[in-house]
DNA sequence: GTTCTAAATTGGTCGTGATTGGTTGCCTAC
DNA sequence: GTAGGCAACCAATCACGACCAATTTAGAAC
């Protein structure tokens, strides 16, 4: 696809700039050739090669100083992430499951602070279909409606952005070992207490509440996960 | 093929413009010619070129930027996920400073609780270099990589992943208006004590102190920004 | 062998011009 | 009178080159 001389996109040099690594062999401590050769080497310009640069030292790859050049970091912290895809190979359930209690309480108390009446209506009406689902991969798929709802209603699309990440990978990773021991979720299944809970607070704008509501319902999630908490 | 070139139907722009994307093969990342040739190719006016992009745009088909050019999506994404650079324009810098509050305190504590030894170690060195910087830019890259190894320090990739995603798009949202009276971070920058919080929270395996320490760093930074918390 | 100096090297910075998507306003055609 | 073509302008981005400051290297001077 190279056919054209013209700019790629502009990530284009990052992903050489990395390879270029990968296929080096350096070792932590080494030294990269200085950037005028690096340009030539890679055939990308000058700007395009330092962005890609202090991309790497954001991450912790690389580190530089003037005068003397730039240098894989000494320790070898393998923190690049890599995409959605690969991402979720490498999560644990449990890695998952501590990653939705440091986003989703806090994602609750901004519910409740800014949700808007509609969005309130919204997330009652995501808790009730919930409530009906006649077997368990409507219901999964319906609580997932109802979390997603919340991310919603703090009107931060960001935060909604955050949450769809989570969740992206939390549809992949492997926890099929969830116990179901019956062909659909019981009418006093916990969940539906502990959503009612969330919803109450975020009506009555209490972010604390919320907070713990969500909080608490995720523990209890992940007690029917892991056998206990 | 159109032996008249004058106006059509007005929907003609858009189905031509359909038709050469299709007939360009053009893979997911690809960059579009620019809009002053489009015009050109396809001998349409630019006001009916852009009015087409639009709808291609909202369609989530493409991806424009201002001085980079217009491109192809890069994956399917669900049209309820707008990508990186699409959010960074929807994103106000007070949500940014929200969705940070909601994220990176609960990472802190998730730190305290599961840092390494070497972590801590890199915690201090990432200190140390931003202590060290000798300008606003380096400065804010450093304290980029400061917050980043925090993450890192969790040994958990998907909240890594997590704040890489939430970072992208904070390099990208615009808040130049942010004051700099002096040409580099004076030591007495309440930053660095503030760092220095943190890192102590985390070395003593005290996440609700790591959780505040970040929290508070995160609104006196807030209160920088906006003139007040 | 030591010391000092000049040149070369390297990452960082700045300015200029070109390119790009976005915006505005004038003007024509219907 | 209104919609749309058209052109000029705006702001973001990037390539390119020159220059800067930190550092190393080489060699001259003694």
């Amino acid at each position: 696809m190279q056919g054209q001389p013209q700019t790629l996109y502009p990530n284009d040099a990052l992903q050489q700039l990395r390879d270029f690594i990968a296929a080096g062999n350096y070792a932590p401590g080494d030294r990269l050739p200085a950037e005028r050769q690096l340009i030539d080497t890679l055939g990308v310009t000058r700007s395009a090669l330092r962005k890609s640069l202090d991309t790497l030292e954001r991450e912790g790859v690389i580190w530089r100083h003037v005068g003397k050049g730039t240098f894989i970091t000494p320790h070898e912290s393998a923190s690049t992430v890599p995409g959605l895809a690969e991402l979720s190979h490498h999560v644990t359930p449990f890695q998952m499951m501590r990653a939705r209690l440091s986003l989703e309480p806090a994602i609750a108390r901004e519910a409740a602070v800014n949700a808007s009446a509609d969005a309130v209506l919204r997330l009652k009406a995501a808790r009730d279909r919930a409530f009906a689902a006649t077997n368990w991969d409507t219901y999964e798929a319906d609580d997932d409606a109802f979390h997603r709802s919340i991310a919603d209603a703090t009107g931060n699309i960001l935060l909604l952005s955050l949450f769809d990440h989570l969740n992206q990978v939390r549809r992949v990773v492997a926890w099929r070992q969830v116990i179901r021991n019956t062909d659909r979720p019981a009418r006093e299944h916990s969940s539906f207490k502990e959503h009612d809970l969330i919803i109450a607070a975020v009506e009555q704008r209490d972010p604390i509440a919320a907070h713990d509501a969500m909080r608490q319902h995720l523990n209890s999630v992940s007690k029917r996960l892991f056998g206990d908490g």
